[in-house]
DNA sequence: TCTGGGGTCCTAGGACCC
DNA sequence: TCTGGGGTCCTAGGACCC
């Protein structure tokens, strides 16, 4: 098989990027992104490089950050601007090719393998990175590589506004040298248990027995020890970004509490949002979830089955709110949640035996109709040789049969994960 | 004055069924 | 003479990512 061109387009702190592109006096400034400001008890989401210099990068609890670096210009997050940002970015991208596959509110993929313009590669990712800055004023760095592991890796080598090609036969000098931490999919815990293995860089992942890492790590072993060599044969799914399966809401309160009577009011208003969400992606929730923070941070999940799916903020506050007086340890409470799981489409919602037959083309439908739908908007001539119709990989099995037919155009850039980063 | 809020995927145990 | 071996569903927690 041919190899394919992948880019991986990551803005570079996003959030203060989109301020300063907002607010020009912030230009140049140690600029912080931390929700829950007055409270103090935020964390610092995204900083400026100008902040990073000073040792303010996220995590870090604001507090904190701002005994490091008391002029720290603190601004607290304004998704609607983002949004709004990450749809011309997307956008953007979409005139470029149909196979974009954004995976949060500021970085995605892109299969650029078709695309013939008259560029190479390396002209195309320089042409869109001068783009994002010039009609944005946000700087982004651009991996290039055969695959999505590749790509982002790539993307991750240079900031702020890199370009990055990563060929297949450099992953030994250029990757294998890294730590293991470093690579994407592996955070602190396992990075933990690979050293007390003794194995500390990447290298030394890609040269362990497969087989011991899969019996020490289970099907984590086994990806990494693929990826480490070089592998990944997950293709850019463009339509990845309308499939749901939890929307929930939390909150930290102000102060610990074990006030039922304000516990009951944050339950409700939970209730009330993630209901207005669902409704308005036109799903219904088989199963509520509750989550409890106490003081010390340990934290629980309860969750249960409903009869019938719910669609109401009252439904989800009597489930969300039994939950809560079944298994409230009585001790103070750091954070409430309530999250809608099992999601069925509207017309779905009481029926269940549509779930495993007309599913099969329904991908392919859905990505002619990206396809139709982009051609309207961008007309026909930025586009596509062969996009990835018949296409067939994991999504050709179990997913399909979770897959709801929400409206792609409204939902397209909207999902509602594009909340948050961190780099 | 510790540690946000939005998600996904994986694992593991028990119930239940044949 | 104590009892196999599937399989699915449900629930809870953990790891990871942005």
């Amino acid at each position: 098989m041919p190899s394919k061109i992948i880019f991986h387009v990551d803005m570079n702190s996003f959030y203060a990027s989109v301020e300063a592109a907002y607010d020009s006096t912030l230009m140049g400034k140690p600029v912080a992104i931390a929700g829950n400001a007055e409270a103090r008890r935020g964390i610092v989401v995204t900083s400026s490089y100008e902040a990073r210099a000073r040792g303010v990068k996220p995590p870090m609890p604001l507090w904190e950050a701002l005994k490091k670096c008391p002029e720290l210009v603190v601004r607290e997050p304004n998704f609607e601007r983002y949004r709004h940002a990450s749809k011309r970015m997307f956008q953007l991208l979409y005139e470029i090719t149909p196979l974009v596959e954004p995976v949060s509110i500021d970085e995605g993929y892109l299969d650029v393998t078709d695309v013939h313009l008259k560029m190479q590669a390396i002209e195309l990712a320089k042409y869109i990175q001068t783009r994002i800055k010039k009609e944005l004023n946000l700087p982004c760095s651009i991996g290039v590589a055969p695959n999505k592991f590749l790509a982002k890796m790539a993307s991750d080598m240079k900031k702020p506004m890199g370009i990055t090609i990563l060929r297949k036969r450099e992953v030994q000098t250029r990757l294998w040298p890294l730590k293991a931490i470093e690579m994407h999919g592996i955070g602190a815990k396992t990075a933990d248990k690979l050293n007390k293995l003794g194995i500390h860089t990447i290298e030394d992942i890609a040269l362990s027995d497969p087989l011991y890492l899969k019996a020490k790590l289970g099907i984590v072993g086994e990806r990494i020890h693929e990826r480490a060599n070089g592998i990944d044969q997950r293709p850019v799914d463009p339509l990845a970004v309308e499939e749901f399966k939890s929307i929930g809401n939390s909150t930290t309160l102000p102060t610990d509490s074990k006030n039922v009577t304000q516990i009951k009011k944050v339950i409700m208003n939970l209730s009330d949002s993630v209901g207005r969400r669902i409704r308005n992606k036109n799903v219904y929730a088989g199963n509520i979830q509750i989550t409890i923070r106490y003081s010390d941070f340990s934290t629980i999940t309860r969750s249960s089955k409903l009869h019938h799916p719910v669609h109401s903020h009252k439904e989800i506050f009597e489930a969300a709110w039994s939950l809560w007086q079944k298994y409230w340890s009585g001790e103070k409470v750091r954070l409430i949640g309530v999250t809608a799981m099992d999601l069925v489409e509207r017309g779905h919602a009481f029926k269940q035996l549509d779930l495993f037959s007309y599913k099969k083309d329904e991908k392919e439908e859905k990505l002619s109709s990206v396809v139709d739908t982009l051609k309207n908007k961008f007309g026909e001539n930025v586009l596509l040789k062969g996009t990835q119709l018949g296409s067939k990989d994991r999504s050709d099995d179990l997913r399909d049969k979770n897959k709801r037919g929400t409206s792609l155009e409204k939902d397209f850039l909207r999902k509602d994960l594009f909340h948050n980063e961190k780099e």
